[in-house]
DNA sequence: CCTATATACTTGCGATGTCAACTATGTTAG
DNA sequence: CTAACATAGTTGACATCGCAAGTATATAGG
């Protein structure tokens, strides 16, 4: 009987929640820094931007999509565009947005650490998991998620 | 149809996870933050405390309980000192370990908080999942966490 | 027009957390 | 006993991220 069996019924799932985060958080990141220097939220944005529609997003849009802050979006954006993989774009028709557009080196580094993560992933959800309870708890993430914070972009603007 | 339909299906669990807990995290360490001043590690540690064996933990332990580094600890742990909440306890039988014991000031502030963040706890998980999807997703949660990674402290040594 | 307000984005600052290096103590093997 | 190694904890350097404030552009009302 650990602190679980103490604790108010209500809490468990969400102090497992946290734990579960922080457990997997630095399997993973740790792995994708190591072999390919990128944090979990470099990666997130790069596989929003290589599924994006002319792989560019407005920064706005790409914050509201990983759940970033404004500010978080453009420190981010900063060591990606020094590293090459991640140019501005300007928009025509609104001077204030700056587009985030993936460059070919970006898609191909997304390529390259594409497959060792899913197999990261892979491994650790294929292992503790079947493919049942795996959607199972697709589903159930997806209630807790407010609507439109499931990374779906707002609205459109014509890009340049 | 959003980026997840063009995602992988292996990573939609983990992308959805990523996103809830940002989501989740941010409103109820806000509202924590607020009203009481305490990070929702900071109340994690004070929970583990008050439900500890003579409000007491080895720092350690502490560290695993709550998946933070064992840096991240002393820094946390500061804090809560700082703030009157938690004493350094010595052990007779180690030298090297320093306990982290609650003080009366720290379980009234664990006591005062407790009430407000279970309900908002209660607000979020109670208006999205019936009783039983809250504890199938504490069950799949706690598939995901290492063996030992359930909080449950690893030995006991004798307290001063 | 022109003022008020909303939106897109950036920057200064502080908080939090990690890693690597270091100290101190304990344990084990020769 | 001593050398080698493991463990507990702290500290310094560094990265990430949020908030508040500021700039620039867009839009709406008078």
């Amino acid at each position: 009987m650990g602190p679980a069996a103490v604790a108010e019924p209500g809490l468990d799932a969400w102090i497992r929640f946290l734990r579960a985060h922080a457990s997997l958080t630095r399997q993973l990141s740790a792995r994708l820094e190591r072999q390919h220097g990128l944090t979990l939220n470099d990666y997130d944005v790069l596989v929003q931007l290589a599924h994006a529609e002319g792989r560019r997003l407005r920064r706005v849009d790409l914050a509201r999509s990983v759940l970033l802050s404004a500010s978080g979006i453009t420190r981010l954006l900063d060591g990606l565009e020094r590293a090459g993989w991640v140019e501005k774009g300007t928009c025509r028709s609104d001077a204030r947005v700056t587009y985030a557009v993936l460059t070919e080196a970006g898609l191909a580094k997304y390529r390259g650490a594409r497959t060792s993560h899913l197999a990261d992933v892979e491994a650790v959800f294929g292992s503790r998991f079947t493919e049942e309870e795996r959607l199972t708890l697709s589903g159930l993430l997806l209630q807790l998620l407010e609507p439109g914070e499931d990374g779906k972009p707002s609205c459109v603007t014509e890009s340049e």
